[in-house]
DNA sequence: TGTATTAGAAAACATATGTTTTAATGGATA
DNA sequence: TATCCATTAAAACATATGTTTTCTAATACA
């Protein structure tokens, strides 16, 4: 017997989940039972009951009995991604099962004017940020919260904007790369201009 | 006249606010005002519908006028991130102005059976993949397929799971380490199941 | 072909829930 | 203190919507 059978899904049931999914990908809540209906090109809502409660016992979605709108998709959303285990990147290591926790990225993306900048270069190899990683950033309202170690976009006005730890010693403030090869900018407060703090690092292979 | 303040949330608003961000995370529905009444410790429904009008006016949610539990927030969804421009990871470039693009990482996070493990080690620092770090990984259906080069996590039955290049040799495959402080593992390809291969790294600091 | 099973249409029902109205309360302001 | 405004409570209203029932049409099966 396979096990999938249980939860492979009807034409008609699969279209209903799509659509589901869509939807509520759009407008961020539950479409109701008519609102189905008339996607589904159907005159009465008993049909789609009946496909909602297989998507159901399937284990597609769940929802609030008697409450209106109230569809839950149980998967990953978006931006949510199951992490199965660690991998060893020395030994080895025993393998991965099940799910353990979720990886959700939302945090940092939902944060409030998250912006994205290319890196170029490998100043910052050591810290393994490579040439061609988009950083994601925070922007930076109050230099004076910046923590020495953090790292930064900087703009130098005339010079240009780089990626570097942020160091402040005494009146000075010095922007180190994470390479030896590179000697450190040295700066007065009022020459420069941070823009964001690094929150994390993407790279797509 | 400060752009600011038109915006700006009241205790009672922003209490509301926090709350059904929280729950729409939670269960991916908008709640019901006479939810959100009690959440408040409310007994009428007329001042969260004051508040909601008010949270509306300054664009923070909208919802579908008579319908039961329609709210949507209103704020850059999910995965969509303005990239603003380079930055220099050696020299200094020029400074960066407006919207270039958008980094999309949906492409990556909507394949299908995508999943996430955390690195342990620093076999592959010299990939630029740091303990603690992130991969997503695509399932790999067909060895076959993998090409020499790429990164894999790869199940050596009785020993564990790691993540090395793939190289294959003739009828051997090494899986080797972007750190010459370790040495390839030989493997005969019956010895070894490939589980994914590498599409993105995510770093959050 | 005839019967059983399922899907859909139609109508009616129950209620969850958005909306409105009115009055009471509390806080700010003059 | 008196007045005004915003907030809340209470009740009532309208309807969107989940649910149930009954009947018909379509489909599968023997």
């Amino acid at each position: 017997m396979d096990t999938f059978s249980d939860n492979r899904l009807t034409d008609a049931q699969n279209e209903l989940y799509e659509w589901i999914k869509d939807y509520m990908k759009n407008f961020q809540h539950s479409p109701s039972i008519r609102q189905m209906m008339y996607a589904m090109r159907l005159k009465s809502p008993a049909p789609i009951q009946s496909r909602l409660k297989h998507l159901q016992d399937k284990g597609y979605i769940k929802w609030q009995e008697g409450k209106a709108r109230t569809l839950q998709i149980i998967e990953k959303i978006s931006d949510v991604i199951p992490i199965l285990g660690s991998v060893a990147a020395g030994g080895l290591i025993e393998t991965y099962s099940d799910v353990q926790e979720n990886l959700d990225i939302s945090d940092v993306l939902k944060q409030k004017d998250v912006f994205a900048l290319t890196v170029n270069g490998d100043s910052m190899i050591d810290a393994c940020i490579a040439d061609g990683d988009m950083v994601l950033m925070a922007p930076i309202t109050n230099p004076y919260s910046i923590r020495n170690g953090t790292i930064v976009s900087a703009l130098v006005p005339g010079l240009g904007t780089t990626l570097k730890y942020y160091v402040k010693r005494g009146h000075k403030i010095f922007l180190e790369a994470a390479n030896p090869n590179y000697d450190p900018i040295e700066l007065n407060p009022a020459e420069v201009v941070f823009q964001g703090k690094l929150l994390a690092v993407w790279r797509k292979v």
